[in-house]
DNA sequence: GAGTTTGAAACT
DNA sequence: CAGTTTCAAACTC
């Protein structure tokens, strides 16, 4: 058994034949020896298997070897239900790309992820069947075409390249699981801990997996599984390798999402690096807001997935995001809308897959999956698709799992997508600007339009990094610390960020990640919340985000962009070490703050802070709604202590890390951006701020995701840049602070939990090789 | 577009 | 960890 796994991994690297076309006895057989009953039966379904079966058929066999291995591998050490979805994802992802290694690797997980799962099972096959049968058959489709396309469009040399990549990509995601398997803590041992976490985490899974088969079509399907796999593959791994303490360590769901990552990232690279990007790129972006929003409808996918695989995964990532806006998107409803094309998709769509939805925005992200996860499982629950409602309480459990045990899972995901994933920023970017455009010109109506989209901007606001001695590959290269490869709108110079340098820009990330594990966490960290139930306004409950790493800022008051916290569209926190803080989005100490605040700037600072406080008070002048604003929230503004709350927000830290990779920013905000922070934060104004928060908060991810511009959130606003946007200032300061309040409690520290996590998925994600570093830390 | 300001990143 | 230098973005003009 272990052997079969060996050998299997050892052939990773170059293609195995895996011989055995997974066929469902694989998989049956699989599931008996689980032991899974409940599992079994549903994995069992004839359905699937079928399915399965047919799709695996048309597509690739190298891949359904694998399956099998898997399947033995799960056998050997259980697995079950998993184990069906695995082959799923596996005949899907097959079929739909080379990457069939990625395929592999989840199929290994999966083995392992399913036992211990078990109990989730249950849930999962339902999903699955449910997602699956009538999903299944058209993602076969799906993949098939896929598959066309891209012979059509790559031409052959990029094929090539691309299988290269994927074989490496498959080591790299092997070795990520097995440091995963060293350095995290073994699935069991969670399960056992947490069992319900665990399971629920499956279960999420299982739900996202259906859902993404549902509204992506098979090729989601095949990510989401993938993912799942992933996951457990990483426990499979570590058990096999290490043995059952390092399965016990890893996060599952960590492993899981690294891979997911890897897997995504590396298809992306191809494409983008490969392809062409924008073309498609521009597509995918196009086809994940659409299957976003249908997503919640179900729908689509097939066509538009078909056009691009990349896109397919991506969405997969997306997901997690995805729940993360749908969330965001659902509870606040309307308003959301008018963040992004998302949104008001969204809001026509939503319907079925809520969760989905959001995906597009999520992979924008980047960084997201994690968030997304968390979210998803809330937007699943808020949703009205059964999958999500099972989901749903998993998929909370999944958030708390991963903060708790793997943040670094995670996170580190992103960071080793990050780069990838980067390039399908710069898509993303343009495609951002149409995000809005595109879809709401064909989809949805949308709402909000967001934008002319690209009228405008996108063009222009893409702009992307001037680096001139960093080559970009230091974090002061944007592209770079966004985990994003420098593309056409960048002006940098000596310029070694760049796909062809892969290798160093990799290494040296994993540098940079080695010194410093949260240089490509995100910086701001979220937290959803939930809101759910939080309620305390009715309304929702606020987000709060804050910037890990917090700001030093002397002399902007932070009111401006030199501000991270403010560029990002948060107010400061208790790590802050600003001066004369008047973040419009929310003052450091708040809680303190009101008086502290006060005394400050009368008292002690006075110096300083008069001037400060006069320039800012000019522009508040200008603005001086907003300041008021501001200033009202102020006193609001709670004490909560961040920091307990931080580290705990693992789930923060996902979503964080899609936002690290933010963008480029590159954009401004011109147009596009410019335009959506400004209806974004008008929308914001207008519902109130507790929703505000949210729909802030949402604002930025999504900015981020798409536009690498709005990093900062464009909040501020103001399209020119320049620095102060009084209006959107206010609007944004009041959902900030009051979210703030609230959010800040839960959401705050994120950092550093992020920062383990991200660290850790990071690592992973990113390279391999250098994923291995990144384990360890968290 | 050039030049200044700014605070993070990098370095010591 | 603090202090200094380097750097590129944010901002100004
Ligand atoms: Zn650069
Ligand atoms: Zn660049
Ligand atoms: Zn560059
Ligand atoms: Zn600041
Ligand atoms: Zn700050
Ligand atoms: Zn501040």
């Amino acid at each position: 058994q272990d052997s079969p796994l060996f050998s299997f991994i050892n052939s990773l690297s170059p293609i195995e034949p895996l011989k055995s076309a997974y066929s469902g006895n694989g998989l049956q057989a699989y599931h008996q020896s689980l032991n899974v009953t409940s599992v079994s039966s549903i994995f069992t379904s004839p359905h699937h298997n079928a399915h399965k079966e047919s799709k695996l058929s048309k597509s690739s066999f190298a891949d359904y070897t694998e399956n099998e291995l898997c399947m033995e591998d799960g056998t050997d050490k259980n697995k079950s239900p998993t184990s069906s979805t695995a082959v799923r994802l596996f005949a899907c992802t097959s079929t739909i790309t080379r990457e069939s290694h990625t395929m592999i690797t989840c199929s290994v997980n999966e083995g392992i992820v399913d036992p211990p799962k078990g109990p989730n099972d249950f849930p999962q096959p339902g999903r699955f069947d449910s997602g699956s049968p009538d999903h299944n058959t058209a993602p076969c489709h799906g993949v098939s075409v896929r598959s066309d396309l891209k012979q059509d469009k790559c031409p052959k040399l990029e094929t090539v390249q691309t299988t290269n990549n994927t074989v490496e990509k498959r080591k790299c995601l092997f070795s990520s699981d097995m440091q995963l398997q060293d350095g995290c803590q073994p699935a069991k041992e969670n399960n056992e801990v947490m069992g319900c976490e665990w399971e629920d985490l499956v279960s999420v899974t299982s739900g996202e997996l259906l859902a993404f088969d549902s509204s992506m079509d098979q090729h989601h399907t095949g990510v989401q599984l993938a993912v799942n796999n992933a996951e457990s593959c990483g426990y499979l791994l570590s058990k096999l390798a290490g043995g059952a303490d390092i399965s016990d360590r890893t996060h599952p769901a960590t492993s899981s999402q690294a891979y997911y990552h890897e897997m995504v990232v590396g298809e992306d690279k191809t494409e983008n690096g490969q392809l062409f990007p924008e073309d498609k790129k521009t597509i995918l972006s196009e086809e994940i807001q659409d299957n976003i929003n249908e997503e919640n409808a179900c729908i689509p996918l097939g066509c538009k997935v078909e056009t691009q695989q990349r896109g397919v995964r991506r969405r997969c990532l997306v997901f997690e995001a995805a729940g993360y806006s749908h969330r965001t998107v659902q509870k606040e409803s309307v308003g959301d809308l008018s963040f992004s094309t998302c949104k008001g998709k969204s809001s026509a769509q939503n319907h079925r897959n809520p969760g989905k939805t959001p995906s597009p925005h999520v992979f924008r992200g980047i960084g997201l999956h994690l968030n997304a996860l968390a979210l998803t499982s809330k937007d699943k629950m808020a949703c009205q698709d059964p999958l999500a409602t099972a989901l749903v309480p998993s998929l909370k459990t999944e958030q708390d799992v991963h903060g708790n045990l793997l943040s670094a899972g995670g996170n580190f995901v992103h960071s080793g997508s990050g780069l990838l994933d980067l390039q399908m920023d710069n898509d993303d970017c343009s495609v951002g600007g149409f995000l809005g455009n595109d879809h709401n010109s064909s989809q949805s109506s949308s709402p909000p339009k967001k934008r002319r989209k690209s009228d405008n901007g996108d063009d222009d606001s893409c702009k992307r990094c001037s680096c001139k001695k960093s080559k970009c590959l230091k974090l002061y290269c944007e592209c770079f610390a966004a985990g994003v490869y420098c593309s056409e709108p960048c002006s940098c110079q000596g310029c070694l960020n760049k796909p062809i340098h892969e290798e160093i820009v990799l290494s040296t990330r994993k540098q940079i990640e080695f010194r410093n594990p949260l240089a490509f966490a995100p910086k701001v960290i979220r937290m959803s919340e939930a809101g759910q139930e939080t309620q305390e306004d009715p309304k929702n409950t606020p987000a709060s985000a804050r910037h890990k790493r917090g700001c030093n800022c002397k002399k902007s008051s932070c009111l401006k962009k030199y501000c991270e916290c403010y560029q990002g569209g948060v107010g400061c926190s208790n790590n802050c070490r600003c001066e004369t803080c008047k973040n419009t989005f929310g003052t450091r100490d708040v809680a303190v703050s009101a008086e502290n605040e006060e005394m400050k700037q009368e008292g002690d600072q006075t110096e300083s802070c008069e001037k400060e406080k006069e320039n800012d008070q000019q522009k508040a002048n200008v603005h001086s709604e907003d300041h008021k604003l501001v200033e009202l929230v102020v006193p609001i503004t709670p004490p909560l202590d961040v920091s307990s709350c931080t580290m705990f927000s693992s789930s923060l830290l996902k979503q964080p890390n899609f936002s690290n990779a933010k963008p480029p920013r590159p954009c401004k905000a011109r147009s596009g951006s410019s335009s959506r922070s400004s209806k974004a934060s008008e929308t914001v104004q207008s519902r109130k701020i507790s929703k505000v928060g949210d729909s802030v908060f949402i604002e930025e991810m999504p900015d981020i995701l798409r536009e690498p511009s709005s990093p900062g959130i464009v909040k501020t606003c103001s399209p020119n840049g320049k620095r102060v946007s009084p209006p959107h200032n206010a609007l944004s300061i009041s959902p900030n602070r009051k979210g703030g309040r609230k959010l800040i409690l839960k959401s705050i520290p994120s950092f550093p939990s992020l920062a383990g996590d991200t660290n850790g998925g990071s690592a992973i994600c990113s390279s391999d090789s250098a994923t291995a570093l990144a384990l360890g830390p968290s």
